[in-house]
DNA sequence: CAAAATGTGAGTAATATTTTCATATTCTGT
DNA sequence: ACAGAATATGAAAATATTACTCACATTTTG
């Protein structure tokens, strides 16, 4: 999955050494990602995770000091794992329609798993570091992946105005996914390839509005 | 089908006659939705909308029995907002491209108020009827009014396909102006102008991606 | 001016949730 | 095999939160 760097507040209250303790730890992630996602901040509950990740509230404890540090390793993970899909399909080297359509499937993918948990993370939940900033390290090299994407797509040098177009292609994937997962329609073929449409066309210069 | 069905629990428990306690009334629902918009649905308690208001909880639950039942009202009355000015823009009979700037720039204006509060009315905040499901009445006029611009748009008869057309629009207009409010950017023209555009070359038929 | 409407806010009662710790179990290196 | 380290447990102490009431004060109405 990713690796967990040491913060000034230790993330962690004792490092996991055995493989069993890795397991425990990996577990609860997820367990706390499910909760979230289902339940939102306000139903989120050291208890409540643990019971789902089918492990005692002592061992969450263990290893995070408080709840705070715990929702701040569950984002962490998520931004991660978020940015290493970008990498992956930026790395496959596509052809701009294929592109654009692997981004769009990607993250739709992303957020089969845990539908509200982005959401959650960004809006919701509260963070002792900065990512939920929109200026937070995140934030930008997010958006730098999608404004390279940009510059990718229309095939010549990156350009500064392919930062507002990223934004703008960014929240609006985001906003229909969200709201598909919302509604159940996050499978509907109909929506993702309008999906794609939508951004394909805002992209494809020529044609002045 | 059902159209809306009475409450079992009045709305209400006793109704505002006089001038002062309708004002009141009136402040508390304005209070709640500041509270809700900022802070989310966790953060949203009778008391702080009663400070916040400048009232005492007390007042508060003259009116409303419990908590859910404002948020309820609250609900009610953001909707209401929403449709009116929907309904008022499709009334101008505006040129194609005025139209989807006119619903554009309402919505950014709408969000402007209260930038969190739809998502949390829609996302977070529980709710006794069924406003939240993704088949209720609202959703069902909200995407009609965004379908209906979709053939007013393109000049000719409803269709079928207009419906996930709307859903698309509806959702990525939403998710920009959700993530723009976020990051402070409801005011920036770049944005307003590039989500105009965004929504206009969708609808552009002709090109083919 | 009496009665109805409205407003008050400290306090209660109930609930919820975080976090600890004494103890039990499992693993590792030798 | 064994000691010490690592890991796991979960009842319950400690803490916090907050929805909601009620006896009483003030304002409005007719």
């Amino acid at each position: 999955m990713s690796t967990r760097i040491a913060k000034q507040k230790p993330m962690m209250r004792k490092e996991p050494r055995q493989a069993r303790s890795r397991a425990t730890v990996e577990t609860i992630i997820q367990a706390g990602a499910r909760v979230l996602s289902r339940e939102g901040w306000a139903g989120f509950t050291t208890n409540k995770v643990a019971d789902l990740a089918g492990v005692s509230v002592g061992s969450l404890y263990q290893y995070y000091p408080d709840k705070l540090s715990l929702v701040d390793a569950i984002r962490q993970n998520h931004l991660d794992d978020c940015l290493s899909i970008m990498r992956k399909i930026k790395a496959k080297g596509l052809a701009p329609m294929q592109f654009v359509a692997n981004i769009v499937q990607a993250m739709i993918e992303a957020h089969s798993t845990y539908p509200g948990l982005h959401r959650v993370l960004l809006d919701e939940a509260p963070s002792s570091d900065d990512y939920r900033n929109p200026n937070s390290g995140f934030e930008i090299e997010y958006l730098a992946y999608y404004a390279d994407a940009v510059s990718i797509y229309r095939n010549r040098q990156p350009n500064k105005a392919d930062h507002i177009t990223a934004l703008i292609i960014s929240d609006a994937v985001d906003g229909v996914i969200h709201n598909a997962a919302r509604r159940g329609l996050l499978d509907d073929p109909a929506i993702q390839s309008e999906l794609i449409r939508l951004v394909s066309k805002y992209l494809d210069e020529g044609v002045n509005p």
